[in-house]
This record gives structure tokens, C-alpha cells and sequence, in this order.
DNA sequence: AAGATTGTTGCTTA
DNA sequence: TTAAGCAACAATCT
């Protein structure tokens, strides 16, 4: 599932790949997942150029100008099977040439739900003034993408937490955002109200890191534990973002490629078996804040 | 074939 | 008033 370093990694894809490019034209087979009418999702984006794409906690955020040069901007949000997949007019994944329909169908079967072009999924897509395409596309259709003013971005903006590897988070602010919450860690490193960008996949593995028993309170935490869980959120954060992000199962980055964090997981998935750190502990799963949670039952108390 | 999957919201309760 | 907790929802797979 797409968390803060997966999309922090489609960004950063996309902004080298579509920035300035002109926008020709929108087509969609599914049109719920925008949260606009499509007749106006059109007008707004049909010949507009992105000017920029940034990101807060899962968020892009595509900025543009419309055609009465007013700044609006398209959130995109994955949840938990969105993909962007960037194609340019020779029909290379960025990345990886696709050039026959053996190769097609080879990488197909490697990675399920990936498309050079439209698949079964593939529910939006843009086509730029170079050939190029992109193509939004969810299995579950979960995600959503809204065009919205300034304004409107504001508010949804204001709602995030600190985002961990900005400046402001700092191991004063992680105190202070920890100070008099009653929720336990799970929960609290899952709310994007304090937190921006962490996930299921990551919080179980910044708990692991820290030895912290995911159901614990976060009022009955020492201040090492804590320090701990501060400092293996930086750390894991960034490592992700290294390894372009984690893939479990959807999961793609703009090239249509994988992440590489996956064997870097510690817990997640890897219920039932042996502890890799203590090689004692076998790896539980739990339901913490309604999510299925692995531990260490030896690592983590 | 029911239950699991996760990110988010909105409702209820304390 | 605020936060915590829980159910609901999205669509598909096992």
C-alpha cells in the first residue's frame, strides 16, 4: 500500500517526467474516482501544463494553471491500489522498454496490474503533447483525484501532521505532539493528525525497530522507548524513501517498477515465522486500532 | 463464501 | 470541547 515513501517516490518520478508538459486530452472509463463532474475535470485540465508536483503524507499534489490562468491544483490519492504509470510515446515504461507483446506479457505476469497501456485497471488517463501517457490506475478503486482551488487546499493541507523527515520534526515536537494523548502507539503513529505519511506497513516496522509492544499506551512509554520510536521513524522513513519504497503486493512507482524495501521488512507479512533479529520470537499478528498488527512477542514488550 | 485487506471519514461515547 | 474508539466504505481475492 502506498505509504509516504511510495508516494514520495511516484513523485518524484512524475516531476522529471510530466512537468511543463501540455496536457492534450482526458479519458476516463471510471469516472467516480473523480470527485469532480468530468465535464469540468476536463475543462480545468485539458490544455494545462503541471507546473509542479509535491506531496503531503500520501497526497500529490499536481499544481496547474486553468485556462483563466487561476492556480488549481489535483490531489491524487492512492489508497491502497493506486498507480500511476508514466509512458512515453514509444511506449517505454519509463524505465523499461516494452517493444514486443512477449515482453509485454512476461513483465505482465512478473507484475501483475502493470500497463503500458490501458489494462483492466486503468481507469484515467492523460495523454501530453509529446505522446506521452499516464495512466491512473486502482484495482479497487479506492482512491480518488479532486481539483481544487487554493483555498480548499489550505484546508486539506492543515489537516496533516509533521511530516518525518521535514525539519520540524524534531524530537522536542514529537514530545509535545505525544504529550497528553491517551490513544496507544499504533494508533498514534497511524493518525495523520500527528504524524504524516506512516502506515500499516511502517508503523509495524518502526515498532519492531523500537522493541515497543504496539498496544502499549503511549502515556505508560519511558522517555527512551519514545526516543527510540522518534528515531526509527526518521531512519525508516528515509531508508524507504532510499530504496524507492516498499512493495508488497500493488504497489508500483511511475516506472512501473517495484520498490526494494520489501526484504527489509521484519514483521509485516511474516507472521507464523521465525524472529529474523532474536531468531526466538515467532512473529504474532494481533488487530491494534482495527489493523492487522505483527510483533515480536520476544523483541517487543 | 465469508472474512480479510487498509486509508479515511464520520458518528458515538466518554 | 476534545479526543478516543469504532463502524462503515470502497472492490477484490482467497
Amino acid at each position: 500500500m502506498p505509504e509516504l515513501p511510495e508516494v514520495e517516490t511516484v513523485k518524484n518520478d512524475l516531476l522529471t517526467r510530466i512537468k511543463n508538459k501540455k496536457i492534450l486530452k482526458i479519458s476516463k472509463d471510471k469516472s467516480k474516482l473523480i470527485k469532480n463532474s468530468f465535464a469540468f475535470f476536463k475543462k480545468e485540465l485539458e490544455k494545462a501544463s503541471f507546473l509542479s508536483v509535491e506531496r503531503i503524507g500520501k497526497l500529490l499534489i499536481f499544481k496547474f494553471l486553468n485556462s483563466s490562468k487561476k492556480e488549481k491544483y489535483l490531489l491524487v490519492h492512492l489508497k491502497m491500489t493506486g498507480q500511476l504509470i508514466y509512458c512515453d510515446k514509444n511506449n517505454f515504461i519509463a524505465g523499461g522498454h516494452i517493444n514486443s507483446r512477449a515482453e509485454e506479457k512476461s513483465i505482465a505476469k512478473q507484475e501483475k496490474n502493470v500497463f503500458c497501456k490501458k489494462g483492466k485497471y486503468t481507469h484515467i488517463i492523460f495523454e501530453f503533447e509529446d505522446g506521452a501517457k499516464l495512466f491512473y490506475n486502482d484495482l479497487r478503486q479506492f482512491g480518488y483525484l479532486k481539483i481544487v482551488d487554493k483555498k480548499e487546499l489550505v484546508e486539506v493541507k492543515s489537516k496533516f501532521g509533521i511530516e518525518p523527515l521535514q525539519k520540524n520534526f524534531t524530537w522536542e515536537n514529537f514530545q509535545k505532539i505525544v504529550k497528553n494523548k491517551k490513544t496507544n502507539i499504533k494508533a498514534f503513529l497511524l493518525n495523520q493528525k500527528n504524524i504524516a505519511g506512516i502506515g500499516n506497513i511502517y508503523a509495524d516496522k518502526i515498532l519492531f525497530k523500537a522493541g515497543v509492544f504496539p498496544k502499549r499506551n503511549l502515556q505508560t512509554l519511558s522517555r527512551e522507548e519514545l526516543k527510540n520510536i522518534f528515531l526509527a521513524t526518521k531512519s525508516i522513513i528515509a531508508k524507504a524513501i532510499k530504496k524507492r519504497g516498499t512493495t508488497f503486493s500493488d504497489y508500483r512507482d511511475a516506472r512501473g517498477k517495484p520498490g526494494g524495501f520489501r526484504a527489509c521488512l521484519m514483521v509485516y507479512g511474516r507472521e507464523g515465522k521465525l524472529c529474523k533479529k532474536c531468531k526466538k520470537g515467532i512473529i504474532k499478528k494481533i488487530k491494534v486500532a482495527g489493523r492487522g498488527t505483527r510483533y515480536c512477542p520476544v523483541c517487543q514488550k
